[in-house]
DNA sequence: ACTCGCGGGACATCCCGTTTAT
DNA sequence: ATAAACGGGATGTCCCGCGAGT
């Protein structure tokens, strides 16, 4: 009939906002159910799998849509060093504008739920590579080999996720700005 | 006068330890009254300010803990440089040593609360400036001027407490092995 | 006009045997339409009356088929006295060979329903009138009166139904075989 | 304070009353909650056990109370066989007060779980066998040898059982009469 | 310093029945 | 006749926090 987004998507954009916010166990169901505006008795319809899948999915979209913008930034970047910049300039503005609510949008469901839920655990580990293969790719444009780029992507992105959790304790951009820095010394 | 730990220690021992394992959200004030096997009627006598307070002061004991063991193997190393490369390893063989359970004590719980709980955040922030502290004093030990040693304190502590994000994610140590590697080169 | 699909026996087929082992109320619809193996859309289109005409129609289903069994076993004895011994020995075997969980395959329905759905009820009491019917029979081809035939075929059957509960809650086939044996002394 | 019963007595009241009315499966423990207008957050604070520990205490509380009805009828009877009568007659009185709904106050729930939980099961038997032994105390009373009686008793339970069940569903207390008085030709 | 019980709301899950469109 | 999706309420369970009574 309409143009509207189907409630499947609906379920999922936010779920993905509110694990993001609040992390897993903090959200609720109805939380999700209200905000996606989408009919509740659809949603074991199609998430049979309950909140575990409404995890592990939300964090799919939440990845590989932070994945997309990673690579954006990096490919209209001169070169693989002021890319890097650019995307921590990139967080860090997200933070700011957000009063640092939003960091990663994985990190926080990631460590909750390692040790309880596989499926979760599996889904943000490929969201993690998937954007240490975007660093990596932009490495290897630039000549490096690609072991080094490899080593150095995942380096890059564990100095990011760390200096994500130390802002929003601290509230402040300053633990990823000194990452920046940091990182252009190399 | 007996030789028994006092209710409140046992109480903050059981949140400190839950926190750490499920996260904040996840973990119930039962499970802490069962675990600490502490008279549940104390809860609220020791701890007005409820889960809250809990939270806050179980970060502050968690915090203060590790501060003394990076601290001990800081002052045991040869150079600044040994001591972050041993830090890192014995976060890895925890890691490990514990099927990828148990990363940073306080991560988890701060990314979950940062947002909601003023109280618990400050605390997390706390710990981790304790941290980077530690760091920084034994840059400075090593001849670092005080600036640049607290920007590469930061920046050492970011890179570590990503790797552990990711390395819990992934059920592999290989993100913090490359981060100590990589961290070695500067 | 053409041969019906299986789909509708199928669902009945289904509930009454779900009816049996779980109840009525504990039993869901999903339960029924999986176990059943037909399409799920099509349970409305064969049941608009919805779980209260399933439920009524499985009582039918699963009262015919005792009826017959209870009329061959009858016929087959050399007396009523027999008959009824034999049916008992029937059921007691029922009992047994699947843990004491199958005893009368419409009892329990009949019980919880009773007060909620006139249509059940009706459709459970058809089901035991002509289980009395049968032992009935049996009783007047053996010369007694059609009236003391009657009341004593109601009896024999309150008896057994009343000895099954109480075997159920056993676990023991005791109480059916002591109703054996007390009817044999009449 | 007040003379008021205490909580967990107001839950088991309720309880026993619409599991008799209802069954199990198809109370809704708010719908208890409701019915003994005791705080609902107090209810897992007695029944730890939550509904099927409430079920196994109900069926308890309801196999007493009927015991001690029990006795009492056939300790004022001049005979076991008149007492046999009395109860009957009490409990198809107590059919015909609530249009058919009430009989037997633990059958239906004794049903519905018997293969579900073991917990219940045990306590409908625990029931069943004091009645039993109600009954066969009254035979022996009347000089009948300790195994006849235990027979006899359990052959007269049985029946009435199964009188409750066909009555309930024939809205009709004449398959209880035809009890009564087939086992008065004993 | 501790216990028992209150208080009511939220949790994830699953329910039965219906609608739309084939 | 069947499928996909809707609709919203009920399920049993457990939550965190607070009294009153030692």
């Amino acid at each position: 009939m309409s143009t509207e987004k189907p409630s499947r998507e609906r379920f999922l954009d936010a779920a993905a906002e509110l694990f993001q916010h609040r992390g897993y166990a903090a959200t609720g169901l109805n939380e999700i159910v209200e905000r996606s505006e989408a009919p509740k008795g659809s949603l074991y319809f199609h998430f049979p799998g309950g909140k575990e899948q409404l995890g592990a999915e939300a964090l799919n979209l939440a990845g590989g849509r932070l994945a997309v913008v990673i690579r954006r930034i990096l490919e209209a970047a001169p070169s693989a060093q002021a890319g890097v910049q650019a995307v921590i300039e990139a967080m860090s503005a997200g933070l700011q504008a957000t009063d640092y609510q939003l960091g990663c949008p994985i990190a926080t469901t990631a460590l909750e739920t390692s040790t309880q839920s596989p499926v979760i655990r599996a889904a943000a580990n490929t969201a993690f590579e998937s954007w240490i293969e975007a660093f990596r790719e932009r490495f290897e444009a630039d000549g490096v080999d690609t072991l080094s780029a490899e080593r150095r992507a995942s380096f890059v992105l564990s100095s990011i996720e760390g200096a994500l959790v130390l802002s929003r304790a601290a509230g402040s951009t300053h633990p990823l700005e000194l990452v920046a820095e940091q990182l252009s010394l190399l």
